[in-house]
RNA sequence: CGGGAUGUAGUUCAGUUGGUAGAAUGCUUGGUUUGGGACCAAGAGGUCGCUCGUUCGAGUCGAGUCAUCCCGACCA
């Protein structure tokens, strides 16, 4: 267990790399930048889209699927939109291939041109805006609360398993309401889901808050985000809700008539979370035995292994399990009973530590006799034995009280490394000896925003929701400041 | 697109002044094992990234080329 962010941080990108390749969640495939998500791994992305989902249909929202494509023209309509995105995206020029001339393979052909190019979506405001103008003539065709699971694109140049890679899973909320009070308590209010979904259910503790004008998303009036921070002190960006206003409405043309029966734009906000959260679920609770899962998204909550000599001693181990195993089922407890006796047991427990499995249930001759079964929890590392007959019940109190110490841990590690800077010596020796999150007094422009990130690499990862007030001076220039931001270096 | 490095067995990597292609691990088979990543034996597995050059002879030296990785810039 490094928790010394100092030492760790050093080798953090190729344990991070091992580890998901050790844990069976990814691999680079053969397309650069492009990442396969294995059997494992997806699973605990199939947990994390019904759980969204399912808060997302409880908040009013539908699922619906737009084009992967995108007409260039689209694109450029929002001027800060097309220059946030213009330099990661992959164009689409031709529509067929023919064979090579010379014989071997194929070849772009050159008669298949298109007209107007086209763009993999790197994100679909512009082409659900576009489709959003059909649907909405009148206050009564308002609110759209839509939500998309899809793949999108961005060209990244280098990227980095789950965190950054050139096409990546998500899903991105698009809604239109007919005022700016109700746009924006949208963007809010999905910002309170991501924070649920995030400390409740992946049990990582993040900081909302809103982003400065440098690190908002390229169309937005306001980005509300939530913030986590990784075990090398380095902060992660875990989810984004954006209030749009009537940018894209203004440049889609999307109008209606009002109560007043006055023509107006539409409000809008769009929000989002990836396949990057399980770069966040990693780096936040893993040690160095593997993978912590948090029981509530953990693809394997238990995992029981017996231990037998032949077949014999095996069907009665089966049938002394059977009964709790049965009783975990239907509290809806995934187990998975590991009786494969190719592998050695010293063996399984290795694999199933790295696996990040929260609880594990061993039971062999000696339980038998003893009547007993010996259970182990991933977070603690800690074993203890337990009457079979209270086996069930005692590993649904465990599976709960695991998953709040994980979230616990991760809040006393990130809690501990939030420190206030009064000057700029101070802000670089925190950043640089010890990272994390630095509050410190900025002067509220974006030019010294600019410059910071410049010197020293640190960016403003927030403005606190609900922070609160203080007079001080702007580390960087002394000018005056009402409040601190949080500074971090991040991935 | 700048700076650096690396391409050898499925994987991770050795390979000396140029002289028969190596290890670990994984895989297959058989046996002994099985309460914290077992052991023994046998076996399969290679166009040394590609091209050209130097040489009697190139994994090794030279030139070119392609690819990948790392550090920047860009970014969820």
């Amino acid at each position: 267990m490094a928790k010394d962010i100092t030492t760790r941080s050093e080798n953090y990108s190729q344990w991070y790399n091992d580890l998901v390749k050790k844990a069976d969640l990814a691999e680079n495939s053969a397309v650069r930048g492009c990442m396969v998500i294995k059997p494992y791994g997806y699973a605990i992305w199939e947990k994390m889209q019904a759980t969204l989902d399912k808060m997302f249909k409880e908040t009013g929202h539908t699922n619906a699927y737009f084009p992967l494509f995108i007409p260039k023209s689209f694109l450029s309509r929002e001027a800060e939109h097309v220059e946030g995105f213009a330099k990661e995206c992959a164009v689409i020029t031709h529509y067929r291939l023919k064979k090579s001339p010379d014989g071997n393979g194929v070849v772009v052909d050159p008669e298949a041109k298109l007209e107007e190019e086209l763009i993999v979506r790197p994100t679909s405001e512009t082409i659900i805006w576009d489709t959003y103008k059909n649907w909405i003539q009148s206050y009564r065709d308002l609110p759209i609360l839509c939500n998309q699971w899809a793949n999108v694109v961005r060209w990244e140049m280098r990227t980095r398993l789950f965190l950054r890679t050139a096409e990546f899973l998500w899903q991105e909320g698009h809604t239109a309401h007919a005022t700016k009070e109700e746009a924006e308590a949208e963007a809010k209010k999905m910002l309170e889901v991501y924070a649920d979904f995030v400390e409740n259910f992946m049990a990582i503790p993040v900081i909302k808050g809103v982003k400065s004008p440098n690190e908002r998303f390229a169309g937005a009036i306001d980005t509300y985000c939530i913030e986590a921070l990784m075990q090398d002190g380095k902060a992660l960006q875990a989810g984004t809700s954006h209030f749009l206003g009537q940018n894209f409405a203004k440049a889609f043309n999307v109008q209606f008539l009002n109560k007043e029966n006055q023509l107006d734009y539409v409000w809008a906000t769009s929000w989002g979370v990836s396949t990057r959260l399980i770069g966040a679920l990693i780096m936040t609770h893993s040690d160095d035995n593997g993978l912590v899962l948090p029981p509530n998204l953990a693809p394997i909550q238990v995992v029981v292994i017996p231990i037998f000599k032949n077949e014999e001693q095996l069907n009665l181990i089966r049938e002394k399990i059977e009964p709790f195993v049965k009783q975990l089922k239907e509290k809806g407890i995934s187990v998975k009973v590991d009786d494969d006796d190719s592998k050695r047991s010293g063996w399984k427990f290795n694999e199933y530590e790295l696996k990040g499995v929260p609880v594990r249930v061993v039971v062999g001759p000696r339980d038998l006799e003893n009547n007993q079964a010996e259970i182990a929890r991933r977070d603690t590392m800690t074993k203890e034995t337990v009457p079979f007959d209270t086996l069930a019940g005692t590993i649904e109190n465990l599976l709960a009280e695991i998953q709040k110490n994980i979230f616990e841990k991760a809040r006393a590690f990130r809690d501990s490394n939030i420190r206030t800077a009064d000057s700029w010596d101070e802000l670089v020796d925190i950043l640089d000896n010890k990272g994390g999150f630095v509050a410190a007094h900025w002067d509220g422009t974006v030019e010294t925003e600019e410059a910071i990130k410049e010197k020293i690499k640190a960016t403003i990862r927030c403005i606190p929701l609900n922070n609160k007030l203080e007079d001080g001076k702007c580390v960087l220039t002394g000018k005056p400041s009402k409040q601190r931001v949080l500074f971090a270096r991040a991935y």
